[in-house]
DNA sequence: GCACTTCATCGACGAATGTCAATACAATCT
DNA sequence: AGATTGTATTGACATTCGTCGATGAAGTGC
């Protein structure tokens, strides 16, 4: 996989939309799915409270998980636009792209604009 | 399945919350898994700019998949807690649970309470 | 160079998902 | 009662997903 579609949380359009594209429409519910394994829902969380940004390492314990797995599950939420990733010599910190949070909510908000 | 599992859209918690239950954790998730089907995201976009209920029969069109296929999609939306469902003699008619579609855009509002 | 650490990818497995045709259920009408 | 219409459920299928162990890749320090 070389190449690297744009992220989700940059295309999806928000429910109350008069009319929908199939583009937007995938790219909202790929926007979704990226936060509909509970195991990102909490590393999501994770980050939300944490004003650091966290290594893999620090995320094996919290959440159960083998390395892999929980390297499989960032690839996912930094694919969707939800995180970003940044090297610091051995180890890769995660953190919260609160921009794309910002549009998740306004996607689910069914009252006008984004104050 | 004669288990009405309480809707996920009822027990969610905001992604900023500053802990997370496992119950939690997994109601949130499975609120976005909800959403996380394209057609599904086309159903509740549909809901919300129809400001009346809509019939299984006015739905296969648009979506262009058979009956029982978007009657699944309905379920699940339903038990979600994200659709209301109610019979008019022999149609069902769907519509938009607006309690819990504001709650889910609070579930990504990374920004304090509720207004 | 080599050893070591951290993270990413690969391959495989069981489990869950979306889809449809066929069938069953429910409500209405004659 | 039977016929008809709209909806829900069942069963089967291909596809996708989450998970892990094993292996690679990248960086650090000796």
């Amino acid at each position: 996989m070389t190449e690297t579609p744009t992220p989700a949380a940059q295309c999806c359009a928000p429910l109350r939309a008069p009319t929908l594209s199939d583009a937007e429409t995938a790219a909202t519910a790929a926007l979704f799915k990226a936060l509909s394994d509970p195991h990102r829902v909490r590393i999501v969380n994770l980050l939300a409270v944490a004003d650091e940004a966290v290594c893999v390492c620090d995320l094996t314990g919290p959440l159960s998980l083998s390395q892999p797995t929980v390297s499989h599950h960032l690839k996912k939420l930094v694919a969707a636009g939800l995180l970003d990733r940044e090297r610091r010599g051995t180890w890769a910190y995660y953190s919260l792209n609160r921009t794309a949070l910002r549009r998740l909510a306004d996607v689910a908000d069914l009252r006008g604009g984004t104050p």
